[in-house]
DNA sequence: ATGGTGATGTTACCGAGTCACATAAGCGAC
DNA sequence: GTCGCTTATGTGACTCGGTAACATCACCAT
Protein backbone atom coordinates (compact mmCIF):
# COMPACT_ATOMS: atom_id res chain seq x y z
CA UNK A 1 0.00 0.00 0.00
CA UNK A 2 1.90 3.35 -1.05
CA UNK A 3 1.80 6.20 0.74
CA UNK A 4 -0.21 8.36 -2.21
CA UNK A 5 -3.64 6.31 -1.86
CA UNK A 6 -6.36 9.04 -2.86
CA UNK A 7 -8.82 10.59 -1.15
CA UNK A 8 -7.33 10.22 2.69
CA UNK A 9 -10.02 12.35 4.30
CA UNK A 10 -12.59 10.32 2.74
CA UNK A 11 -10.68 6.78 3.91
CA UNK A 12 -10.97 8.45 6.89
CA UNK A 13 -14.25 9.57 7.39
CA UNK A 14 -15.43 5.85 6.29
CA UNK A 15 -13.28 3.96 8.62
CA UNK A 16 -14.39 6.63 11.29
CA UNK A 17 -17.59 5.79 10.62
CA UNK A 18 -17.65 1.68 10.14
CA UNK A 19 -15.87 1.82 13.86
CA UNK A 20 -18.19 4.21 15.44
CA UNK A 21 -20.73 2.05 14.33
CA UNK A 22 -19.11 -1.19 15.37
CA UNK A 23 -17.83 -0.38 18.68
CA UNK A 24 -19.55 3.31 19.77
CA UNK A 25 -17.75 6.90 19.20
CA UNK A 26 -15.81 6.96 22.71
CA UNK A 27 -14.37 3.32 22.34
CA UNK A 28 -12.99 3.80 19.05
CA UNK A 29 -9.31 5.30 19.17
CA UNK A 30 -8.41 8.48 17.09
CA UNK A 31 -5.11 5.43 16.23
CA UNK A 32 -7.48 2.66 15.19
CA UNK A 33 -9.54 5.00 12.89
CA UNK A 34 -5.71 5.99 11.25
CA UNK A 35 -4.51 2.49 11.13
CA UNK A 36 -8.04 1.37 9.31
CA UNK A 37 -7.67 4.03 6.62
CA UNK A 38 -3.99 3.03 5.90
CA UNK A 39 -2.76 6.77 7.98
CA UNK A 40 -1.74 7.39 11.06
CA UNK A 41 -3.14 9.70 13.96
CA UNK A 42 -1.00 12.24 13.27
CA UNK A 43 -2.39 12.91 9.49
CA UNK A 44 -5.65 12.64 10.73
CA UNK A 45 -5.41 15.03 13.04
CA UNK A 46 -3.80 17.05 9.81
CA UNK A 47 -7.03 17.19 7.86
CA UNK A 48 -9.78 16.79 10.61
CA UNK A 49 -9.60 19.55 13.52
CA UNK A 50 -10.43 17.17 16.64
CA UNK A 51 -11.80 13.91 16.74
CA UNK A 52 -15.87 15.04 16.74
CA UNK A 53 -14.79 17.30 13.68
CA UNK A 54 -14.52 13.60 11.75
CA UNK A 55 -18.15 13.34 11.81
CA UNK A 56 -19.43 16.64 11.60
CA UNK A 57 -17.03 18.65 9.56
CA UNK A 58 -19.34 17.78 6.42
CA UNK A 59 -22.09 20.53 8.78
CA UNK A 60 -19.80 23.43 7.90
CA UNK A 61 -20.81 24.43 4.74
CA UNK A 62 -24.18 24.53 6.32
CA UNK A 63 -23.79 27.97 7.74
CA UNK A 64 -22.48 29.56 4.49
CA UNK A 65 -25.99 27.96 2.93
CA UNK A 66 -28.07 29.53 5.13
CA UNK A 67 -26.32 32.82 4.52
CA UNK A 68 -26.56 32.56 0.62
CA UNK A 69 -30.66 31.41 0.94
CA UNK A 70 -30.93 34.75 2.55
CA UNK A 71 -28.73 36.68 0.32
CA UNK A 72 -30.12 35.51 -2.64
CA UNK A 73 -33.86 35.94 -1.69
CA UNK A 74 -35.61 38.12 -4.30
CA UNK A 75 -35.15 41.95 -4.31
CA UNK A 76 -38.13 43.84 -1.80
CA UNK A 77 -38.27 40.16 0.47
CA UNK A 78 -39.26 41.28 3.88
CA UNK A 79 -37.38 39.76 7.25
CA UNK A 80 -39.42 36.96 6.75
CA UNK A 81 -39.33 35.95 3.54
CA UNK A 82 -35.28 36.48 3.73
CA UNK A 83 -35.71 34.16 6.48
CA UNK A 84 -37.42 31.42 5.10
CA UNK A 85 -35.50 31.46 2.03
CA UNK A 86 -32.43 30.71 4.12
CA UNK A 87 -34.23 27.37 5.56
CA UNK A 88 -35.12 26.62 1.59
CA UNK A 89 -31.61 26.84 0.43
CA UNK A 90 -30.30 25.15 3.52
CA UNK A 91 -32.97 22.37 3.11
CA UNK A 92 -32.51 22.20 -0.08
CA UNK A 93 -29.15 21.02 -0.08
CA UNK A 94 -30.26 17.46 1.60
CA UNK A 95 -30.03 14.63 -0.63
CA UNK A 96 -31.13 10.83 -0.42
CA UNK A 97 -28.09 9.97 0.41
CA UNK A 98 -27.68 12.21 3.38
CA UNK A 99 -30.95 10.69 4.84
CA UNK A 100 -29.26 7.34 4.17
CA UNK A 101 -26.07 9.04 6.35
CA UNK A 102 -28.33 10.84 9.10
CA UNK A 103 -29.61 7.31 9.87
CA UNK A 104 -26.32 6.12 10.51
CA UNK A 105 -25.07 8.91 11.90
CA UNK A 106 -27.92 9.82 14.38
CA UNK A 107 -28.01 7.02 16.52
CA UNK A 108 -24.10 7.48 17.10
CA UNK A 109 -24.55 10.83 17.93
CA UNK A 110 -27.31 10.21 20.65
CA UNK A 111 -25.05 7.61 22.22
CA UNK A 112 -22.10 10.20 23.12
CA UNK A 113 -22.34 13.33 25.24
CA UNK A 114 -19.29 14.70 23.71
CA UNK A 115 -20.92 14.68 20.33
CA UNK A 116 -23.53 15.80 21.33
CA UNK A 117 -22.28 18.82 22.46
CA UNK A 118 -20.81 19.55 19.68
CA UNK A 119 -24.22 19.02 17.38
CA UNK A 120 -25.66 21.33 19.48
CA UNK A 121 -22.59 23.51 18.48
CA UNK A 122 -23.07 23.46 15.19
CA UNK A 123 -26.91 24.32 15.06
CA UNK A 124 -25.88 27.20 17.26
CA UNK A 125 -23.50 28.50 14.39
CA UNK A 126 -25.66 27.82 11.57
CA UNK A 127 -28.77 29.94 13.60
CA UNK A 128 -25.91 32.84 14.40
CA UNK A 129 -25.27 32.54 10.59
CA UNK A 130 -29.37 32.73 9.86
CA UNK A 131 -29.02 35.62 12.41
CA UNK A 132 -26.18 37.50 11.06
CA UNK A 133 -27.91 37.34 7.54
CA UNK A 134 -30.56 38.75 8.55
CA UNK A 135 -28.77 41.48 10.38
CA UNK A 136 -27.35 41.84 7.03
CA UNK A 137 -29.86 43.19 5.24
CA UNK A 138 -30.99 45.46 7.78
CA UNK A 139 -33.23 42.91 10.03
CA UNK A 140 -34.22 44.46 13.41
CA UNK A 141 -32.04 43.35 15.76
CA UNK A 142 -34.52 41.39 18.63
CA UNK A 143 -36.64 40.29 15.04
CA UNK A 144 -33.72 38.34 13.17
CA UNK A 145 -32.89 36.75 16.97
CA UNK A 146 -36.44 35.20 17.30
CA UNK A 147 -36.67 34.72 13.35
CA UNK A 148 -33.40 32.70 13.08
CA UNK A 149 -34.14 30.75 16.63
CA UNK A 150 -38.06 29.76 14.86
CA UNK A 151 -36.17 28.57 11.19
CA UNK A 152 -33.64 26.87 12.38
CA UNK A 153 -36.17 25.09 14.68
CA UNK A 154 -37.84 23.94 12.14
CA UNK A 155 -35.27 23.16 10.09
CA UNK A 156 -34.23 20.66 12.96
CA UNK A 157 -37.46 19.14 13.67
CA UNK A 158 -38.25 18.84 9.48
CA UNK A 159 -34.76 17.12 9.40
CA UNK A 160 -35.56 14.61 12.43
CA UNK A 161 -39.12 14.21 10.72
CA UNK A 162 -37.52 13.78 7.10
CA UNK A 163 -35.12 10.80 8.48
CA UNK A 164 -37.56 9.08 10.48
CA UNK A 165 -39.98 9.31 7.19
CA UNK A 166 -39.89 6.35 4.64
CA UNK A 167 -41.89 8.38 1.87
CA UNK A 168 -40.43 10.29 -0.75
CA UNK A 169 -41.31 14.04 0.95
CA UNK A 170 -38.41 16.10 0.68
CA UNK A 171 -36.60 17.91 3.64
CA UNK A 172 -37.40 21.09 1.94
CA UNK A 173 -41.10 19.61 2.69
CA UNK A 174 -41.21 18.66 5.83
CA UNK A 175 -39.23 22.05 6.81
CA UNK A 176 -41.64 24.95 5.11
CA UNK A 177 -44.52 22.79 6.37
CA UNK A 178 -43.23 23.07 9.77
CA UNK A 179 -42.04 27.04 9.68
CA UNK A 180 -45.73 28.02 8.54
CA UNK A 181 -46.94 25.62 11.58
CA UNK A 182 -44.66 27.37 13.71
CA UNK A 183 -45.39 30.63 12.44
CA UNK A 184 -49.14 29.76 13.26
CA UNK A 185 -48.17 29.49 17.03
CA UNK A 186 -46.54 32.54 17.16
CA UNK A 187 -49.71 34.52 16.92
CA UNK A 188 -50.94 32.86 20.16
CA UNK A 189 -48.03 34.01 22.30
CA UNK B 1 -0.46 22.90 55.86
CA UNK B 2 -3.27 20.01 56.92
CA UNK B 3 -4.81 17.96 54.29
CA UNK B 4 -8.62 18.83 56.10
CA UNK B 5 -8.70 22.97 55.44
CA UNK B 6 -12.39 23.33 54.77
CA UNK B 7 -14.57 23.92 51.13
CA UNK B 8 -12.15 21.74 48.70
CA UNK B 9 -14.59 23.07 45.73
CA UNK B 10 -14.26 26.42 47.17
CA UNK B 11 -10.66 27.09 47.22
CA UNK B 12 -10.45 24.87 43.70
CA UNK B 13 -12.94 27.37 42.15
CA UNK B 14 -11.26 30.54 43.33
CA UNK B 15 -7.87 29.50 42.04
CA UNK B 16 -8.62 28.16 39.05
CA UNK B 17 -10.46 31.76 38.55
CA UNK B 18 -7.87 33.69 39.78
CA UNK B 19 -5.38 31.76 37.17
CA UNK B 20 -7.34 31.49 34.25
CA UNK B 21 -7.30 35.54 34.70
CA UNK B 22 -3.61 35.37 35.09
CA UNK B 23 -2.68 33.43 32.12
CA UNK B 24 -5.96 32.25 30.27
CA UNK B 25 -8.19 28.94 30.52
CA UNK B 26 -6.30 26.92 27.97
CA UNK B 27 -2.72 28.17 29.49
CA UNK B 28 -4.14 27.13 32.82
CA UNK B 29 -3.18 23.38 33.79
CA UNK B 30 -5.79 21.53 36.08
CA UNK B 31 -2.16 20.26 38.04
CA UNK B 32 -1.71 23.81 39.05
CA UNK B 33 -5.10 25.21 39.80
CA UNK B 34 -5.13 21.82 42.47
CA UNK B 35 -1.24 23.10 43.61
CA UNK B 36 -2.53 26.83 44.48
CA UNK B 37 -5.85 24.88 46.14
CA UNK B 38 -3.38 22.85 47.91
CA UNK B 39 -4.73 19.87 46.41
CA UNK B 40 -3.97 17.50 43.61
CA UNK B 41 -5.39 16.86 40.17
CA UNK B 42 -7.17 13.69 41.26
CA UNK B 43 -9.45 15.14 44.00
CA UNK B 44 -9.99 18.22 41.08
CA UNK B 45 -11.83 15.77 39.51
CA UNK B 46 -13.68 14.31 41.85
CA UNK B 47 -15.34 17.49 42.33
CA UNK B 48 -15.21 18.50 38.88
CA UNK B 49 -16.97 16.31 36.47
CA UNK B 50 -14.19 18.09 33.86
CA UNK B 51 -12.20 21.38 33.20
CA UNK B 52 -15.11 23.41 31.45
CA UNK B 53 -17.25 22.47 34.31
CA UNK B 54 -15.30 24.13 37.17
CA UNK B 55 -16.43 27.40 35.35
CA UNK B 56 -20.24 25.56 34.76
CA UNK B 57 -20.92 23.86 37.66
CA UNK B 58 -22.62 26.97 39.06
CA UNK B 59 -24.71 26.64 36.37
CA UNK B 60 -26.57 23.32 36.67
CA UNK B 61 -28.96 24.61 39.68
CA UNK B 62 -30.67 26.78 36.67
CA UNK B 63 -32.31 24.41 34.57
CA UNK B 64 -33.88 23.09 38.34
CA UNK B 65 -34.75 26.95 38.85
CA UNK B 66 -36.79 27.55 35.42
CA UNK B 67 -38.49 24.05 36.00
CA UNK B 68 -39.70 25.34 39.41
CA UNK B 69 -40.91 28.55 38.00
CA UNK B 70 -43.11 27.10 35.68
CA UNK B 71 -44.71 24.34 37.93
CA UNK B 72 -44.98 27.30 40.87
CA UNK B 73 -46.87 29.52 38.34
CA UNK B 74 -50.50 30.59 39.52
CA UNK B 75 -53.19 28.09 38.62
CA UNK B 76 -55.00 28.74 35.35
CA UNK B 77 -51.79 30.30 33.67
CA UNK B 78 -51.46 30.29 30.17
CA UNK B 79 -48.67 28.79 28.34
CA UNK B 80 -46.96 32.20 27.55
CA UNK B 81 -47.78 33.15 31.49
CA UNK B 82 -46.19 29.64 32.59
CA UNK B 83 -42.80 30.43 30.68
CA UNK B 84 -42.24 34.12 31.78
CA UNK B 85 -43.15 32.32 35.65
CA UNK B 86 -40.14 30.63 34.88
CA UNK B 87 -37.52 32.84 33.23
CA UNK B 88 -38.39 35.48 36.29
CA UNK B 89 -37.97 32.88 39.05
CA UNK B 90 -34.36 31.81 36.57
CA UNK B 91 -33.50 35.59 37.10
CA UNK B 92 -34.65 36.26 39.91
CA UNK B 93 -31.99 34.06 41.68
CA UNK B 94 -29.28 36.34 40.26
CA UNK B 95 -27.59 38.84 43.15
CA UNK B 96 -24.99 41.76 42.65
CA UNK B 97 -22.73 39.16 43.25
CA UNK B 98 -23.18 37.10 40.25
CA UNK B 99 -23.26 40.37 38.36
CA UNK B 100 -19.81 40.91 39.54
CA UNK B 101 -18.46 37.44 39.25
CA UNK B 102 -19.89 37.70 35.42
CA UNK B 103 -17.66 40.47 34.54
CA UNK B 104 -14.84 38.34 35.61
CA UNK B 105 -15.87 34.95 33.92
CA UNK B 106 -16.94 36.83 30.32
CA UNK B 107 -13.69 37.58 28.96
CA UNK B 108 -12.80 34.25 30.27
CA UNK B 109 -14.95 32.48 28.22
CA UNK B 110 -15.54 35.16 25.42
CA UNK B 111 -11.38 34.04 24.47
CA UNK B 112 -11.71 30.17 25.22
CA UNK B 113 -13.65 28.43 21.98
CA UNK B 114 -13.34 25.65 24.22
CA UNK B 115 -15.84 26.86 27.37
CA UNK B 116 -17.86 28.84 24.55
CA UNK B 117 -18.83 25.75 23.25
CA UNK B 118 -19.77 24.37 27.24
CA UNK B 119 -21.53 27.71 27.70
CA UNK B 120 -23.75 26.80 24.73
CA UNK B 121 -24.40 23.63 25.56
CA UNK B 122 -25.37 25.13 29.10
CA UNK B 123 -27.87 27.32 27.28
CA UNK B 124 -29.39 24.52 25.56
CA UNK B 125 -30.10 22.46 28.34
CA UNK B 126 -31.70 25.39 30.04
CA UNK B 127 -34.06 25.63 26.85
CA UNK B 128 -35.05 22.30 26.62
CA UNK B 129 -35.63 22.43 30.81
CA UNK B 130 -37.92 25.02 30.18
CA UNK B 131 -39.88 23.30 26.80
CA UNK B 132 -40.00 19.94 29.71
CA UNK B 133 -41.49 22.16 32.09
CA UNK B 134 -44.36 23.54 29.34
CA UNK B 135 -44.83 20.28 27.67
CA UNK B 136 -45.36 18.77 31.35
CA UNK B 137 -48.30 21.05 31.84
CA UNK B 138 -49.85 20.50 28.38
CA UNK B 139 -48.42 22.85 26.78
CA UNK B 140 -48.25 22.17 22.45
CA UNK B 141 -44.80 20.58 21.49
CA UNK B 142 -44.83 23.47 19.00
CA UNK B 143 -45.44 26.21 20.72
CA UNK B 144 -43.52 24.71 23.84
CA UNK B 145 -40.30 24.98 21.86
CA UNK B 146 -40.71 28.29 20.38
CA UNK B 147 -41.81 29.69 23.61
CA UNK B 148 -38.51 28.65 25.25
CA UNK B 149 -36.47 29.92 22.91
CA UNK B 150 -37.74 33.09 22.93
CA UNK B 151 -37.92 33.02 26.64
CA UNK B 152 -34.40 31.84 27.14
CA UNK B 153 -33.00 34.50 24.05
CA UNK B 154 -34.89 37.00 26.64
CA UNK B 155 -33.00 35.81 29.59
CA UNK B 156 -29.49 35.83 28.07
CA UNK B 157 -29.85 39.00 26.22
CA UNK B 158 -31.34 40.54 29.35
CA UNK B 159 -28.03 38.98 31.58
CA UNK B 160 -25.82 40.63 28.59
CA UNK B 161 -27.31 44.10 29.24
CA UNK B 162 -27.44 43.91 32.80
CA UNK B 163 -23.67 42.81 33.04
CA UNK B 164 -22.93 45.57 30.87
CA UNK B 165 -25.46 48.10 33.03
CA UNK B 166 -23.88 49.89 35.66
CA UNK B 167 -27.32 51.18 37.34
CA UNK B 168 -28.80 49.03 40.05
CA UNK B 169 -31.67 47.43 37.02
CA UNK B 170 -32.07 44.03 38.44
CA UNK B 171 -31.69 41.16 35.94
CA UNK B 172 -35.48 40.12 36.33
CA UNK B 173 -36.59 43.75 35.38
CA UNK B 174 -34.29 43.54 32.14
CA UNK B 175 -34.96 40.05 31.52
CA UNK B 176 -39.00 40.78 31.80
CA UNK B 177 -38.53 43.69 29.61
CA UNK B 178 -37.36 41.96 26.89
CA UNK B 179 -39.88 39.18 26.88
CA UNK B 180 -42.29 41.79 26.17
CA UNK B 181 -40.19 43.15 23.61
CA UNK B 182 -39.23 39.62 21.51
CA UNK B 183 -43.42 39.34 22.29
CA UNK B 184 -44.27 42.30 19.98
CA UNK B 185 -41.76 41.34 17.27
CA UNK B 186 -43.87 38.38 17.08
CA UNK B 187 -46.74 39.83 16.02
CA UNK B 188 -44.96 41.01 12.81
CA UNK B 189 -43.41 37.51 12.08
C1' DA C 1 -7.78 3.32 71.87
C1' DT C 2 -10.14 1.30 68.34
C1' DG C 3 -12.40 0.77 64.36
C1' DG C 4 -15.12 2.57 60.67
C1' DT C 5 -16.05 6.10 57.17
C1' DG C 6 -15.08 9.53 53.97
C1' DA C 7 -11.92 12.72 51.90
C1' DT C 8 -7.51 13.02 50.13
C1' DG C 9 -2.92 11.48 48.15
C1' DT C 10 0.15 8.36 45.10
C1' DT C 11 1.20 6.12 41.20
C1' DA C 12 0.52 4.51 36.97
C1' DC C 13 -1.90 4.60 33.09
C1' DC C 14 -4.79 5.84 28.53
C1' DG C 15 -6.08 8.69 24.77
C1' DA C 16 -6.49 13.30 22.40
C1' DG C 17 -3.83 16.55 20.36
C1' DT C 18 0.83 19.01 19.09
C1' DC C 19 5.38 19.59 17.36
C1' DA C 20 9.90 19.18 15.11
C1' DC C 21 11.95 16.67 12.03
C1' DA C 22 12.50 13.13 8.50
C1' DT C 23 10.99 11.11 4.13
C1' DA C 24 8.76 10.05 0.05
C1' DA C 25 5.71 11.28 -3.92
C1' DG C 26 4.49 14.21 -7.55
C1' DC C 27 5.84 17.71 -10.93
C1' DG C 28 8.00 21.02 -13.68
C1' DA C 29 12.49 22.83 -15.59
C1' DC C 30 16.38 21.89 -17.75
C1' DG D 1 16.18 11.45 -16.79
C1' DT D 2 17.51 13.90 -12.79
C1' DC D 3 17.44 17.95 -10.16
C1' DG D 4 15.03 20.65 -7.20
C1' DC D 5 10.68 22.32 -5.30
C1' DT D 6 6.39 21.52 -3.11
C1' DT D 7 3.14 18.84 -0.76
C1' DA D 8 1.50 14.82 1.79
C1' DT D 9 2.69 11.60 4.96
C1' DG D 10 5.39 9.23 8.72
C1' DT D 11 8.14 9.09 13.25
C1' DG D 12 8.95 9.83 17.85
C1' DA D 13 8.54 12.31 21.70
C1' DC D 14 5.93 15.16 24.31
C1' DT D 15 1.89 17.69 27.06
C1' DC D 16 -2.33 17.57 29.18
C1' DG D 17 -7.05 16.01 30.43
C1' DG D 18 -9.05 12.36 32.61
C1' DT D 19 -9.38 7.56 35.06
C1' DA D 20 -8.41 3.85 38.22
C1' DA D 21 -6.43 1.04 42.08
C1' DC D 22 -4.73 1.37 46.11
C1' DA D 23 -2.78 3.63 50.18
C1' DT D 24 -3.32 7.00 53.83
C1' DC D 25 -4.90 10.20 56.92
C1' DA D 26 -8.47 12.84 59.61
C1' DC D 27 -12.47 12.72 62.18
C1' DC D 28 -16.06 10.54 64.85
C1' DA D 29 -18.63 7.22 67.57
C1' DT D 30 -18.27 3.71 70.69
Amino acid sequence: MGRWEPDAQGRLLRAALELFAEHGYEATTTAQIAERAGLTKTTLFRLFADKREIVFQAQDELTALVRRGVDEAVEGAGPTELMVNGVRILSGAHTEQHRATGRILDPILAASPELNERAIFKRSAITSALEDALLGHGVDPLRAGVLADLGIRAYYGGYDAWVAADDSTTLTEHVLARVTLLRSELSRI
